[in-house]
DNA sequence: AGCACGCCGACT
DNA sequence: GTCGGCGTGCTC
């Protein structure tokens, strides 16, 4: 009797399983065994039982393994299934899930864990998608949700941010664990989760493959970046590996609770363009929807009722400030009338909460009097003035702050916008009995609202993050609509500054109607330069000097525009570190008629060439 | 002979 | 991806 393993341990892409005889003991599809690879022991997960082996002569022999865990079967279908779309080994993917697994498991030896036969009630959607903008939008909808979930199974949460995950755990009283979280402890806090039919348990984007061993799903915020993985191989996406968990655990449940529904959603939910314009668009949804040859039942198209129901209104009470050279007050970046309706408040005693997306002091550390600004050493962009050094908010380098202007030896380095940390001086030296409050977008993210305060946005063009990149504005609209809805559910006033354009257009993306028609704009745009989600793009990142040879670009058009692909770049990837190799960035376009299985299928042999990207978030860094 | 270094292939 | 084996070449 042979078994075949994926080994819990970084491996190149190509090399699946590692057979072993097995002569005594018993292994099943799913168990985590310890193995012999190498000079050690690893825990590896058996995927396949056969009668023989191509590695007969290699195997070696396997007495009574010790048996660590018990876990469903289609794990390991999965776990492959997972690495294909990443372009990494199974053996490399099941690593990443894992991590450490603790060399000093609990004496009372082997913990099990079943794999489950369907719990889902029959008549349970498979999918649900909650953008509705009161009691079940995030955060409190999904303390809801879990809590009547629960009577179902196994409830797993999926938050984007780790602040989130600490506020989840305490209003639920529930276990969870993100990448803070020590690997040993994660591992006994996810073990036991799986242990009892009916938990809960939060988690971010590293926890999303348990999906696979889970009855429910509930996703927070589904529209936010920082669901993807993009620093590291193997580059996932945690709603991507959701959707895969589907397939391979039917009887899965997905609920998407957000204030925003996706681009791509919107036939789903019946919120569609017009058939006019998506005739014109040439934007094929049926056919998007069935990402997955395999056909996954969770994205089959909800029933028309349910569509009914769905309304993204956001009923908040906003003001608007046009940002011009003549309206300013004594406090910088406020507008006098921003100035007035502040001091009203602090007046009636009223919190004051001020989104003021510049970290630190400054913005920059610029030179009133000659113009220089510093540039970070190590990458070239500009740095943060935060009040004790320099910060560079691009690769994280930290330099102390010059005394004076290296060029001119002016004093005053605080020719630039002002940072939260300073305005937040100014506020107190004004207010100084007040409960005013100035936050970053970081910090912005950890703050509950307390009920009828004054929300201020100094400048709305910034609370979408620092990109210049083809989603700046879905990525702008997403977080305003968060806010309103922030500010309605805690029934404040939202007050927003920001360029005339903006601030005239912003009252529109509340609304059902206008959010359609911002979104169907924002299809247009995608189709008009190729984007998802009109099109499957792939990024392939190369280690390359655009100054010496490219066999890559060579090679890209030898092998992959001859099968009817595009091949856009290469773009340079700019502000590299100077210690690092340059980059450039290729985007590869499938034919338009191409599944997203089949593109995966011509683009593995092409992962040699560097990192491949099957779902990037930025396009040219 | 002993040791540092770098390349290359195997890992079951 | 990582480790170890082995060849090369330098030093004691």
């Amino acid at each position: 009797m042979f078994i075949s393993v994926i080994p819990s341990i970084k491996m190149p892409i190509g090399h699946d399983f590692f057979d072993y005889k097995l002569d005594e003991g018993t292994a099943h599809v799913g168990d985590l065994i310890l193995v012999p690879f190498r000079n050690k022991l690893i825990p590896a997960l058996v995927a396949k039982i056969s009668p023989r082996s191509q590695f007969a002569d290699k195997a070696i022999t396997l007495t009574n393994p010790r048996k660590i865990l018990k876990l469903p079967e289609a794990l390991a279908d999965y776990c492959i299934a997972c690495g294909r779309e990443t372009f990494v080994s199974p053996a490399t993917m099941l690593n990443a899930w894992l991590r450490n697994v603790p060399k000093r498991l609990a004496d009372n030896a082997d913990v099990h864990i079943i794999a489950r036969q369907t719990r889902r009630p029959s008549n349970a959607k498979t999918r649900e998608d909650r953008y509705l903008v009161n009691r079940y939008s995030p955060p409190d909808g999904i303390i809801g949700a879990a809590q009547d979930e629960q009577a179902n199974g196994r409830v797993l949460i999926l938050t984007p941010w780790q602040s989130r995950v600490a506020y989840l755990q305490n209003k639920l009283g529930c276990q969870g664990f993100d990448a803070q979280t020590a690997d040993g402890k994660a591992w006994k806090i996810w073990t036991s989760f799986l242990n009892n039919p009916h938990s809960i348990l939060v988690t971010t984007r590293l926890g999303a493959w348990l999906a696979a061993c889970v009855d429910v799903v509930i996703i927070d915020e589904p529209e936010n970046d920082d669901y993807k993985q993009d620093e590291l191989t193997p580059r996932y996406d945690a709603r991507r590996l959701v959707e895969l968990a589907q397939t391979y655990n039917p009887s899965l449940r997905t609920i998407n609770i957000g204030t925003t529904p996706s681009l791509s959603s919107l036939r789903r939910r019946g919120f569609i363009p017009s058939s006019v314009f998506l005739a014109n668009a040439g934007i094929q949804y049926d056919k998007s929807e069935h990402i997955d040859s395999t056909g996954s039942p969770g994205l089959r198209r909800t029933a028309p009722e349910d569509d009914k129901k769905t309304k993204t209104d956001i009923d908040a009470h906003l003001q608007t400030e046009t940002l011009s050279p003549g309206s300013r007050s004594s406090i910088e970046t406020l507008t006098a009338q921003t100035f007035n309706a502040l001091s009203k408040a602090a007046d009636d005693k009223r919190p004051v909460r001020i989104l003021h997306a510049v970290v630190g002091t400054r913005g920059r550390v610029r030179c009133a009097d000659c113009g220089w600004s510093m540039n970070c050493p190590a990458c070239g962009y500009g740095m943060s003035n935060l009040s004790d050094r320099a910060l560079c908010r691009r690769c994280n380098h930290k330099e102390p702050l010059p005394q004076t202007c290296p060029t001119c030896g002016g004093a005053d380095l605080a020719k630039s916008i002002i940072g939260a940390e300073l305005l937040q001086k100014q506020l107190e030296r004004q207010f100084s009995s007040s409960n005013i409050k100035v936050l970053d977008l970081n910090a912005w993210q950890s703050q509950s609202i307390t009920p009828k305060s004054l929300i201020i946005v100094t400048n709305l063009n910034f609370i979408g993050g620092y990109t210049e990149d083809i989603r700046r504005k879905e990525r702008l609209v997403i977080s305003f609509r968060r806010l309103a809805s922030q500010a309605s559910l805690s029934q404040s006033d939202l007050l927003v500054q920001g360029p005339e354009g903006l601030v005239n257009e912003c009252r529109t993306w509340l609304s059902d109607e206008g959010l359609q028609r911002t979104w169907e704009n924002e299809l247009k745009d995608r189709q008009a330069f190729d984007y998802p989600p009109t099109r499957i793009l792939a990024k392939l990142i190369v280690s390359l000097d655009l100054d010496k040879t490219d066999p890559v670009t060579v090679d890209l058009q030898q092998n992959l525009v001859i099968q009817g692909w595009e091949i856009k770049g290469p773009y340079k990837v700019e502000n590299r570190p100077n210690s690092r190799q340059q980059r450039v960035i290729y985007h590869l376009l499938p034919p338009p008629d191409m599944t997203r299985v089949q593109s995966v299928e011509v683009l593995t042999p092409f992962s040699r060439l560097g990192i491949l990207d099957l779902d990037p978030i930025a396009f040219f860094s």
